[in-house]
DNA sequence: CGCCGAGTTGAACTGAATCAAGAAACGTGG
DNA sequence: CCACGTTTCTTGATTCAGTTCAACTCGGCG
């Protein structure tokens, strides 16, 4: 059994008992992986979700020939290409670290057959898949109606980390501009 | 008990037993509404999850001043102000039947309590859940870097319905652009 | 009939993309 | 530790997709 703590509110949430623990930790494997690893290649099939521990990591994928950050995840978060995960079918996104990092990946065949045996686990995935639908909810509303100048000052708010971590073009296209305006706005460009 | 047959694949896949089934199917409850009328208040906790049999709804909230059609539920899929659900707390979007409709609503009281008795309901709410996932992903796709055009095309593809029953400036806010902007699409005006 | 909301069409305006140069920052090898 | 090339970021000028404002048409309904 890994050395393993699952610090996630989500974890901390689903009260295991000692047995259900230890079968749900046996299940993560960790990885250290360097800057630029490509956890997921586009156009492959997602087989696993990934919890970081220390780093962060994107999904992107290609859009008419540019580069597309989808989701960026930070430590104490998950990633994974959903639609492929949950589907088992190829998508054109990938996941790529974009620093050192250390993370703790499961197999979705692995998930499954714990799902099967502790109801409990089964809960946790239900719950993890309410919290995505949240989030995704409120990334939507982001992009639904507002400038970018207002989506700026979202991820300002919600999570500024990731505007000193991840380059500049790549929080551009997150936000759904062009990296000149974010450049723009970041200045104050009478934005 | 209801006579009540749930169409939806989801349901189809969890190969309840008779007992499960039973139990499930009496949590739901039917009702018959008129065009127009508010399922939830916008600024309310939305209680239930409605699964459409016959009619249409519309989540929609006020950015602005402005009336934002969020999302549109076609029959035998789900309507629900889904954060607002998940979270207990209340939210800004409401849902109002776009012509006269006939559903089913569960509270989500009765729901939590047979996901606890029945960890096969559990597993119906974790793949709902996860359609939902795949549902908004794809929506959020749209949203991300096209054209209005592009989104325009992506709704003629895979529900062209909607562009038949629901008024053009409700379609044009689901998809994110002004009325007069779907107008013109629609007439082809050179887009 | 005549009103009213929904949709259309036209013209002007604007937020953001694109195109095009430079200026920093970064990392790699000497 | 510096020099070099490469990538990332900034800044400016121009263009364009889509909004806004305004006028007009159409269909339904009292």
């Amino acid at each position: 059994m890994n050395a393993f703590t699952f610090p996630h509110a989500l974890m901390r949430d689903a009260r295991l008992d000692a047995d259900t623990t230890r079968a749900f930790a046996d299940a993560w494997t960790q990885q250290n992986v360097p800057k630029g690893y490509i956890l997921v290649k586009p156009g492959a099939i997602c087989r696993h979700i990934y919890f970081i521990e220390r780093g962060l990591t994107r999904t992107f994928y290609l859009k008419d020939g540019r580069d597309v950050t989808d989701w960026i995840s930070l430590e104490e978060t998950f990633a994974v290409s959903i639609v492929s995960f949950l589907t088992g079918a190829p998508d054109i996104r990938g996941i790529e670290a974009l620093e050192p990092t250390t993370l703790w990946a499961i197999s979705r065949d692995l998930l499954e057959g714990l799902y099967t045996q502790h109801p409990v686990i089964e809960r946790f995935g239900r719950m993890l898949m309410s919290e995505g639908i949240v989030q995704m909810q409120r990334r939507f509303d982001d992009l639904h109606f507002s400038t970018a100048a207002g989506r700026y000052r979202s991820v300002m708010k919600n999570a500024p980390q990731i505007l000193q971590r991840v380059p500049l073009g790549m929080v551009a296209s997150y936000l759904g501009m062009a990296p000149e305006t974010l450049s723009r706005i970041r200045a104050g460009d009478s934005f």
